[in-house]
DNA sequence: CAGCAATGCTATGCACTATAACAATGATTG
DNA sequence: CAATCATTGTTATAGTGCATAGCATTGCTG
């Protein structure tokens, strides 16, 4: 009769404990989901903050800096940097609010429009991929809920 | 026959469209419970990469630095810092490994398992609120198993 | 009007991450 | 064996994300 091997791999690590950890398994989840996405829009120069940016401007244009960074997590003192950078790229522009002169009101360009519809493309297909990997819509759907109860 | 409210707030934000990216969702789902480990693990002085550091030492004594680092996608450089942090409060002893003087064999002193075994005991507490969180174990289960999907 | 709050902004520090280079040691090859 | 190359731990350094403090301008409230 044959025998098992007496060893293991040698160089095989015990990693059980860190699949009791959710933080660790969300963390290494959203570091591979956020790597791809740099690797997408790289040649783009979006990052996945400036993306998230767009899309609530696009959907809430003309609202106040402070509203859409608040919205997303970011203290306003970070998202001037970022809004900047966005307008320095003419995709998205600041004008004074008319009933606040202290606020920026945010609009999207003409080519901040054009520009956020390609990217949306090119997301989409990555959300497309995103969906094969958990294998299928609703395992997605299952996903996103499941997130939710954890923020 | 009455009316529904002709405006929704006006302080309302739109934000279906950041539904649509898994790599937010997880983002925000992570920083949440790295947040609620940071509070937790406060009062310890234990960060999540360290705790986990700690528990691969404790189920693999004697293994080199860049093994540990490697699995938890630590660099070596960075891990140096990290661990010298650990030996510094006398939870980690290095010592030079039998069979390659370059090589640091890495193990748990007995302050460490001390620390390890009430930390562990902290963090069961966390993960069984996480658990509530999600709506039972079978849930955690199956959010475990996306997620690993997804690295 | 006086005092307080909010807005955008600048400056700054901390934590995490990534790369390059180095000495000591090990492995490989001619 | 000697020469070459790879690995290990380490240091130094830079970039990035995130947080706080403080400021001037403007708005709000008593």
């Amino acid at each position: 009769m044959s025998v098992p091997p007496l060893v293991t791999a040698t160089d095989m690590l015990r990693t059980e404990a860190t699949t009791g950890i959710l933080g660790y398994r969300l963390r290494r989840a959203q570091l591979s989901v956020f790597q791809r996405f740099l690797e997408v829009f790289e040649e783009a120069r979006l990052r996945p903050a400036e993306y998230t940016v767009l899309l609530l401007i696009a959907d809430n244009p003309g609202r106040k800096q402070t509203e859409i960074a608040e919205v997303l997590g970011i203290k306003r003192a970070n998202f001037v940097t970022l809004v900047h950078g966005l307008e320095a790229r003419h995709l998205v522009e600041r004008r004074a609010a008319a009933d606040d002169r202290r606020a920026n009101a945010l609009f999207l360009t003409s080519a901040g429009g054009r520009f956020l519809a390609e990217a949306r493309a090119r997301h989409e297909q990555m959300e497309q991929q995103l969906i094969t990997q958990l294998g299928g819509e609703a395992n997605r759907a299952q996903l996103l809920a499941l997130l939710e109860r954890l923020t």
